[in-house]
DNA sequence: TCAATCGTTTGCCAACTACAAACGACGTAT
DNA sequence: ATACGTCGTTTGTAGTTGGCAAACGATTGA
């Protein structure tokens, strides 16, 4: 049901406009990605290699707060295309390090380009000054809530 | 997943950041509307009836965007609980004038307040004055970004 | 009389998520 | 050396969600 709309006749209140654009937002984006072969979750998993490259398995699993069972078929797909590679462990041979490929760090990129293209287009009416203001918002609210969360 | 933080390393991308607020807005609201024994389905079928108020099935369906098979379960639901009642139609006897009750507006005036609590909660960290600047920007990219699906 | 509409029931199908059980390979403690 | 635990992997189960197709009774209109 997409008739959120309808909420917004409320005074003043933000949260349908928000989960609304969001969706715009999120759709958009996963079409833009979609031409390289990637979806959100291949996306999410490529970022937090770039960061974490050379992670276990289980490591990934805790920061992408998936099971490892379901983290295999995810690996699995992005080194079908040679994004990331697995290889052994040398001090644990138990384990997969997982590194990102220069593919796979070349495509990460070129899916930052079209997510920031898509983003573009969606916040298509807002000029730079309005976007940098939503951005400080944006990061604000997030952040406090981040807080709340992570104390309860 | 919801390792969507990783994303926001991206200089001054707001993607992220939006889907995320947005999940923890409609996680929140979910929670604040859950005690009346409401889901979001509920919530904005309630609110579209409010506005066309003796509508027939299948026009709520159009409004709803759902289709007239599973509306039939969702209007079952709220029947269930007094908050609309069906009737028959005097012009055309196979339809189904849907009307909300007293209980109906009056429960749907509870989750507005549930709602706006919610929002607030979500949105602590900013005054009075940034909530305005948000909810501004929020409707123009949403404005613009409607007009521009509408066109599709 | 025949076709179409409306609400309704039933059932299917696709996608996704989480999770449990078990296995081979391997490390570690006793 | 034995026992136990860990890591990646495979497989299967279960629940949720969503949309959609088929068919029915009641009713309307041609």
């Amino acid at each position: 049901m997409s008739g959120l709309t309808v909420l917004n006749q409320a005074p003043h209140r933000s949260a349908a406009l928000l989960v609304q654009l969001a969706r715009r937002m999120r759709v958009r984006s996963e079409a833009a990605i979609a031409p390289l072969g990637l979806r959100a979750r291949h996306l999410i998993a490529l970022t937090v290699l770039r960061d974490q490259d050379g992670s276990t398995q289980a490591a990934l699993a805790t920061t992408l707060h998936v099971d490892r069972t379901n983290l295999v078929g995810l690996l699995n797909e992005l080194e079908e295309q040679g994004l990331i590679a697995r290889r052994r462990s040398s001090e644990d041979r138990r384990r997969h390090i997982v590194e990102l490929t220069d593919a796979g760090a070349h495509l990460l990129a070129q899916a930052e380009f079209a997510l920031a293209a898509a983003e573009d287009e969606v916040l298509a009416a807002l000029d730079r000054e309005q976007r940098e203001q939503l951005y400080a918002l944006l990061q604000l609210a997030t952040a406090e809530s981040a807080a709340a969360c992570a104390g309860a």
